[in-house]
DNA sequence: TTCCTAAATTAGAATTATTCTAAATTCAGA
DNA sequence: TCTGAATTTAGAATAATTCTAATTTAGGAA
């Protein structure tokens, strides 16, 4: 797949420093990772993924806790689809889901995409923020990697 | 705190049965607490809530197979707000949620309080739902329970 | 009523996702 | 080079959930 955000190491490196991190390998290729696709990967899909780039040198408790600091930091963000399964995307700018039904794969929606909502809810809530999931089919025709 | 819905026997059966369900007493207990509450309870909390009632006499393993059991029939619903952990909730009417961020307390708000939104996504997806969740900090002043 | 079978329930083992712990390593700066 | 703090690590621990295989329950047929 072709990374949906630049990859070069110049940019990672950029990313991690303007968050307030240290870069290091792990942190790196972990970032580099997400950055690179747009699935949404999960944990242990990003240990799998992480495992060949740095030739299995990275432990899975690393992947873990790099995730939860980038998360913490803000520099990648959790998402939730099904229940039980932390999902996490490099992109950060605000944007909505769709989820394909029949393949559970997760496409990012473009923000402008959604038009205002946030009606009145009565003076009973503060929104500060807000999240659409749509659910369907997506029918875009899929290209395979090279 | 005060049902929701009414929690009358009947109507629980009523329930269970228009959802091809047979009537069981954990059944009945498990899906008569559901009804009783607007809290998204877990399953963890849905077991203790149940084992007052039945005085001990259910299983964790049951309250597990209940839940699923009554999610496949449709008779509720699951709700995901932080990752890792499933929430149930027995309203299944359409509607959108939004979530305190201060206390964790998830709302239910009615479908028609969020105005037409799913504008064009392109033609790149077929919407079959959606649901929105908002974000913020509830102003309502709760009654706690007499 | 008694029997039968299928469904429901159960305890506890197993699995999975994630966090914790305590030790080892790395690394920036004095 | 030394030093202390941050990072990484393996593996143990925990938490949520599912699985297994046995037991119980319940409604219908005899």
């Amino acid at each position: 797949m072709n990374p949906v955000r630049p990859t070069k190491t110049e940019n990672i490196r950029e990313t991690l420093e303007a968050h307030g991190l240290k870069v290091t390998p792990q942190r790196s290729v972990v970032l580099g990772y997400l950055m690179s696709t747009d699935r949404h990967p999960n944990a242990e899909e990003v240990f799998q993924a992480v495992s060949l780039h740095l030739a299995g040198a990275i432990s899975k408790a690393t992947v873990y806790n790099t995730l939860n600091t980038l998360v913490a930091a803000g520099a990648i963000v959790e998402v939730s689809a099904e229940p039980g399964v932390t999902r996490y995307d490099a992109n950060i700018e605000s944007h909505h889901h769709f989820i394909d039904r029949e393949t559970g794969r997760i496409y990012d929606i473009p923000w402008e995409s959604v038009e205002p909502l946030c009606q009145t809810l009565g003076t009973d809530f503060s929104i500060q923020d807000y999240h659409v999931t749509f659910y369907g089919k997506a029918l875009k025709h899929e290209h395979s990697p090279p």
